[in-house]
DNA sequence: GACCTTCTAAACCGATCAGTCTATTAAGAA
DNA sequence: TTCTTAATAGACTGATCGGTTTAGAAGGTC
């Protein structure tokens, strides 16, 4: 027999996408071995824990990213220049709307009273470091913290719309308004 | 043995809010069953079709709510007051941000492949309803295109971050926000 | 009462679920 | 080489899945 061999985290990109796909419930073991080619051997190799740690570990490596390559730049950058990467980060990261948030879309079912943390976490930081970065802009301290929520629910929200209307242009217009608004808002 | 009589018109609200919480995948039927008290038996004398009967059928009762509720007031009625009305009615409807949106989690997983029609069709009529009233109300119709898909992208969004956050003020906020700026578009 | 239709209850079915186990393979250490 | 260990393949298990069927209860009509 053919054998092939992974390492840990190609196992954990492979499983994320089809978390992102079929959802916590709707990605079973045998859609999982199907679409990422790993046997459950070596799945359980890797995750002793099953699903529950798949989708635990690959919460953190998505969380991991986005500290590194977003939250950090943020909070460390000059805040003009890391809110311009920022947009571009977060249009790469989804593929301009065609890629779902994992994170957002565990929020909406009961997968979220699993990793209750992680969701709040995630999302909790990411405003923070918007917020504040726009307050190392100038801005005040209310007004950058509405202004972050604004654009992370913007993002969640056209994440969606993409996907519902199957329409990935509404993604980078928002992805474009929601910029246009912070710029004009820094003056 | 104890036998009780349900109406179909109760048995899609009481499906509706299991599918709502737990999605498509993660409701099953015996999550159906205990969770409604509806026996099997009931469920498929209703539901001849299974689970995909059952949803298909909510949606279209969901969908049927929007129009008579909001759709149709947007389309005919003085478009202020109904914009007014409009957010006064999302907001009762997504219990101020402790509802889900059923048809916007079925979009982010494979469900959405199931529905493709009824999820598309649910947004597309309110971003254009809301588009229409907004220029009945004066507004040019590119503007008002761009600021209904902002409002629906924004409660879509909102709806998201509540859950993640387990805090439904920021659908509150949200929604005012939202108010705001199509107030102050429209002068 | 008898009869028929509508609806409910629950046993039951094959398929699929998450997870376990054994056998085997590859690769590094000695 | 030989031994050891990490990793893979896939058969296997008991539980649960969606769905079917059978049996009977409730309510109307005659």
């Amino acid at each position: 027999m053919v054998r092939t061999v992974f390492e840990k985290s190609d196992a954990i990109a492979l499983v994320a996408e089809v978390f992102r796909e079929l959802g916590y419930e709707g990605a079973s073991m045998s859609h999982i071995t199907a679409r990422t080619k790993l046997s459950k051997g070596s799945l359980y190799h890797f995750f002793p824990g099953g699903k529950e740690q798949m989708a635990a570990e690959i919460m953190a490596h998505i969380d991991a990213w986005f500290v590194t390559e977003m939250f950090k730049p943020l909070e460390d950058d000059e805040p003009r220049a890391a809110i311009a990467r920022m947009w571009q980060t977060t249009d790469s990261y989804f593929r301009s709307g065609l890629r779902v948030c994992l994170i957002g879309a565990f929020a909406l079912d009961e997968t979220r009273d699993r990793f209750p943390a992680a969701i709040r976490g995630y999302f909790h930081r990411w405003i923070d470091a918007l917020a504040g970065a726009l307050v190392k802009a100038g801005l005040p301290g209310a007004e950058a913290k509405t202004l972050a929520e604004e654009a992370v629910v913007g993002i969640q929200g056209a994440l969606t719309l993409a996907r519902a209307l199957g329409d990935d242009a509404i993604f980078g217009r928002t992805l474009a308004r929601l910029s246009q608004t912070v710029e004009s808002a820094l003056g």
